[in-house]
DNA sequence: TCATTAAATTGTT
DNA sequence: AACAATTTAATGA
């Protein structure tokens, strides 16, 4: 994915949305790039626009108080997020990291409130996608305590190529074991372990910094 | 294009 | 956590 507008139309929402609003969606989004490591937004911040991911990985991070920080959530290319802090009008809550280079979409908050008042199908994908998270954060909960870690490993991974929450269309992730070990809340060791056996397993290829996913359904299901 | 080097990532203990 | 091996990216001949 290269582009805003294929990202728009990658993404469900923009269906039946009118040509006026999508105008106004396409002037009114701002692009920006950002190398890996940067910041995309930090904690405290105003929030004041809905972002997306065009192309890239971005992390959910937060600081705990020992100074560690804590990876909440991996967000594929192709992927909307922070709406609910958009509705709130609140401080953002999280750090957004960029872990690769990555083009971001930043579409104003006066917009996202314009589709919000005049698109149902707008509002059917946001409850849609607030209720796929809500179920993917109640399972890394569950998760986190019944399964082993090969089979955590597997989650998480299984959990970027969600393909209602992340329409990207390859099957692939650019994503270092460290990062993948920050994310499934274990250590970059045991991620490498884990990370054998799948590919053992027949479910996933891994290749320098890049895991390719074979059988997803295999990933959610694993150690199950 | 090829060789050299530094940095990032991975494999192992 | 530490160390070695491997891959990538950058540089210059």
């Amino acid at each position: 994915m290269r582009s805003l507008d294929e990202m728009l139309a990658l993404s469900p929402w923009t269906q039946d949305i009118a040509p006026a609003q999508m105008e106004r969606v396409r002037s009114t989004t701002v692009v920006r790039e950002f190398e890996a490591g940067a910041y995309v937004c930090r904690r405290g911040e105003r929030v004041n626009a809905w972002i997306g991911v065009i192309d890239g990985l971005v992390k959910l991070t937060c600081l705990a108080p020992s100074g560690k920080s804590v990876t909440l959530a991996g967000i594929t290319a192709g992927s909307w997020f922070g709406e609910g802090s958009v509705l709130k009008g609140e401080l953002r809550k999280y750090d957004v990291v960029a872990l690769r280079g990555s083009q971001i979409a930043f579409m104003p908050e006066a917009t996202f409130r314009g589709l919000l008042d005049t698109s149902l199908a707008f509002n059917r994908f946001l409850l849609m996608q607030l209720n796929e998270r809500l179920g993917q954060f109640i399972g890394m909960v569950e998760h986190d305590r019944l399964l082993d870690p090969d089979a955590r490993v597997a989650r998480a991974l299984a959990g970027l190529f969600n393909p209602f929450l992340y329409p990207g269309s390859e099957p692939q992730i650019q994503i270092s074991q460290e990062e993948l070990g920050y994310l499934a809340g274990t250590s970059r060791q045991r991620v490498n372990q884990a990370l054998h056996v799948l590919e053992k397993a027949g479910l996933v290829k891994v290749d320098y910094s890049l895991i390719t996913v074979v059988d997803l359904e295999g990933l959610r299901s694993f150690g199950a």
